[in-house]
DNA sequence: TCAGCATATAACCGAGTGGTTATAACCACA
DNA sequence: TGTGGTTATAACCACTCGGTTATATGCTGA
């Protein structure tokens, strides 16, 4: 189940990109969504299947049987991570530019000052 | 080089996601950043390089020599790109969640008139 | 000019990844 | 009950990727 996984290591895949897109806006069974796919980026059934599988063991989709079609269901955790990590480095690059003006301003200040 | 890049794409590997984090708090020298997650990660030298290199050949760092330093910046793009692709997908999973409300809105009104 | 630090590249390698075709497992239905 | 539709797995393969060691390149300071 490789639960670790992070979503960018999910992501970091056109496909799987494209699977999670599918799939935000609505349960799909793995058939439609492998049509799609499919003719998107010309792969075939079992490459879509396996891409899906990663998507399931990292725990970022979820499966229910409904007739003979499985209908996948994306899990919010993976946006959220997404959210998050984006916010992570825009926090850092904030603080980053912060630092940077008061900076500038000291040196300003301390040139005012000088004269 | 390789301007399609993807910043999913890049920042699907755990290395240089750290190398972003650490430039993203401001720039720092290939030595600096190499050191740091050299010792993070118990990889070597030329490892990091190369990781640096993918950074440079995304466009998401730029560097700039000072002596025999050779200072990398990282570009706003990337946290930006990051946070786009965020958005998409919560965007759909939001259209999602309102479409199934009113769904079940409907499903409720019509089964109060049906009574 | 030479020694040494800082960094990038070269050449190579093993493991992992993403694709393929073939097939299995499961379900619905005539 | 067997036929067709749906999905997952098996077995295989080529290529990429991330690592290694060795070396080149470039700058600095004695």
């Amino acid at each position: 189940m490789l639960r670790g996984m992070h979503a960018l290591d999910v992501l970091g895949d056109p496909v799987r990109r494209r699977l999670v897109e599918l799939l935000a806006s609505g349960d799909q069974s793995a058939g439609e969504v492998s049509r799609v796919v499919e003719s998107e980026f010309g792969i075939s059934q079992p490459a879509v299947a396996k891409h899906l599988r990663v998507l399931r063991e990292a725990g970022f989709v979820r499966v229910r049987p409904e007739g003979s079609r499985r209908i996948y269901r994306l899990d919010e955790r993976v946006i959220t991570q997404l959210q998050d990590q984006a916010d992570r480095y825009r926090t850092l690059w904030n603080q980053r530019l912060d630092a940077l003006e008061t900076e500038i301003a000291r040196g300003k200040r301390e040139r005012r000052t000088a004269q």
